[in-house]
RNA sequence: CGGGGAGUGGCGCAGUCUGGUAGCGCACUCGGCUGGGGGCCGAGCGGUCGCAGGUUCAAAUCCUGUCUCCCCGACCA
């Protein structure tokens, strides 16, 4: 619905009113993505999609970089595979998606309407993650240690069954990338988990201009089955936790489960040692509440689809004369680069008036906007309008000043975001909170309250009686960072005892 | 699975208590005036009121059953 003339902000309700009525809110008007209508699944709309796929092409780079290659596993997983690994099980088996029949069949006690029929002998799984049936490859692919490393990345979707779904953010399906690797011992896997925990902290940051924090899961918050988790978390404008990625050690137990040996140099069998990782859509929130406002989207111009959007004013005799320069400036435009490729541009000569047209954009979350009439064709100039200020008159740039000038300004608007983000980040980040009241005090903000405190950097004890004040807060262990800076001597924040590490807490998506 | 709420044109809602043949805003279509902060006027299109059964001369409205969705809690990328 669009705001009166008078509204301030194009998005309603405010990310001070009320924060995740906005999200939803911001992700509806940017036509990101919508609710389906199957429970907890989502349509991720054309811009969203575009985003996602911009995402998409630079991680796949990187990922290749590291010498892993793509390929596909089915979406089926025969229920025994899960069975095969017990810490897998007690993580999943309450969120699957079970297929136990192969056909539908007239359904005489219901006329008109079909029933399940063809019961399977073993029933299949919807796959929540590739690890088992990847397994079963591996264990056919490799044989000696000539084979490893082996490294694999898939792109895919995956079916959760979960409780809450929440667009973007929490959905029965969502779409991700999932590497797996096999390696001769755990030094080496342990060093790939690390490899890519570092591509994905830039990617992070130099692509989503978002800052994150690199850490270790504590051990209730670890993939099931894993030996070790490491995450990047980034933190959302609310001061909640998201986390983006992340990146597994896993031991021998799935190679134990799926039988994956190989003949080491001295002739022996020897199980291998693997690794995941994986960042899924649910970045495309993490975006999204890192760096909107109240006037919707706002996107760092490496994941915008399109980076200027031109918003010709055709009216009268001039219109055809407008048209024309539109098309010349978009072409010129697209002659410049940013970040190794050409600008993206996108003319909107749509039959609605400017000020509809470019609202859609600013909404969209598009880097700039320049509005060009038969005035600028005068004056040489052009009206510049950037996605971070909207406030008074737009700019008025000389016309060969702006192309020439256009990939210092999305890097400009890039750095602005990444900038922001990581201040919020490093001041909303506690790190001299040393006793359980102040603790308490940080987290006891209302839920969805903006002015929530953030994240605590403490020494914990990992104690378990720690956890149920944790619990009663709302706020879990994030992560324990890997630079850790713990004092001698220091004592734990919640439970007073002797700490053993360092630790981020926080509220959590 | 527990506790709340809601299903009425594409979207958001009113009407339901006190049965009487469906209405408003936005969107959409057409015409005109407009057009650099998302504008105005006029004329239109569009709904078997979630589904099934019942009561009644008559049901969006009352009764019974059923399905779905949303919000809050336990689980999670």
């Amino acid at each position: 619905m669009p705001p009166s003339k008078n509204a301030k902000a194009a998005i309603s309700p405010t990310r001070a009113e009320d924060f995740p009525g906005w999200f939803q809110a911001v992700v509806k008007d940017a036509e990101v993505a919508e609710l389906a209508h199957v429970r907890g699944s989502m349509v991720i709309r054309p811009w969203g999609y575009a985003i996602w796929e911009l995402m998409q092409a630079e991680l796949d780079r990187a990922i290749k970089a590291t010498g892993s290659h793509n390929a596909y596993f089915p979406l089926f997983i025969p229920l025994s595979y899960l069975e095969a690994e017990a810490g897998h099980v007690d993580g999943f088996a309450k969120e699957m998606a079970v297929v136990t029949h192969h056909r539908l069949e007239a359904d005489p006690e219901n006329p008109g309407h079909l029933r399940p029929g063809g019961e399977l002998a073993e029933p299949l799984i919807v796959r929540p993650t590739s690890e088992t049936i990847i397994g079963k490859s591996f264990a056919k692919w490799i044989n000696s240690y000539r084979d490893l490393p082996l490294m694999i990345n898939q792109w895919a979707n995956v079916v959760r069954w979960e409780m809450r779904p929440r667009v973007l953010l929490r959905t029965t399906e969502f779409l991700w990338q999932e590497g797996h690797t096999a390696h001769a011992d755990e030094g080496e896997a342990r060093e790939e988990m690390e490899r890519m925990l570092d591509v994905y902290r830039e990617f992070a940051e130099g692509f989503l201009a978002m800052p994150v924090v690199t850490g270790e899961k504590s051990a209730e918050e670890r993939f099931p089955g894993a030996v070790t988790t490491l995450s990047i978390e980034a933190m959302m404008q609310d001061g909640k936790a998201l986390q983006a990625g992340t990146s597994h050690y896993l031991g021998t137990s799935f190679a134990e489960a799926a039988e994956i040996e190989f003949s080491d140099r001295e002739g022996g069998r020897q199980l291998v040692h693997t690794t995941s990782w994986g960042v899924s859509t649910r970045l495309l929130g993490a975006l999204i509440m890192s760096h909107s406002d109240d006037d919707g989207l706002r996107l760092p111009p490496s994941v915008a689809p399109s980076q200027v959007v031109i918003v010709p004013i055709l009216r009268g005799d001039a219109a055809p004369e407008v048209a024309a320069a539109a098309e010349e400036l978009a072409s010129e435009l697209r002659g410049r680069s940013f970040g190794g490729a050409p600008v993206r541009v996108t003319v909107d000569g749509r039959d609605r008036g400017p000020a509809d047209r470019r609202w859609e954009w600013v909404k969209k979350g598009v880097p700039v906007v320049i509005e060009l009439g038969p005035r600028d064709l005068e004056s040489g100039e052009l009206a510049v309008r950037r996605r971070t200020a909207l406030e008074g008159k737009p700019e008025s740039v000389g016309r060969e000043e702006f192309v020439a000038g256009v990939e210092g300004v999305l890097t400009e608007i890039q750095r602005g975001y990444f900038d922001t983000a990581a201040a919020r980040l490093e001041s909303r980040t506690a790190r001299d909170i040393t006793d359980l009241e102040d603790f308490r005090r940080w987290f006891e903000g209302d839920e969805g309250d903006s002015t929530m405190g953030g994240f605590v950097r403490a020494p914990w004890s990992e104690a378990p009686e720690s956890l149920p004040i944790l619990e009663e807060l709302k706020a879990s262990v994030r992560c324990l960072p890997l630079d850790q800076q713990l004092p001698p001597g220091s004592t734990c924040v919640l439970t007073g005892k002797p700490a053993v590490v360092e630790a981020v807490f926080g509220k959590a998506y």
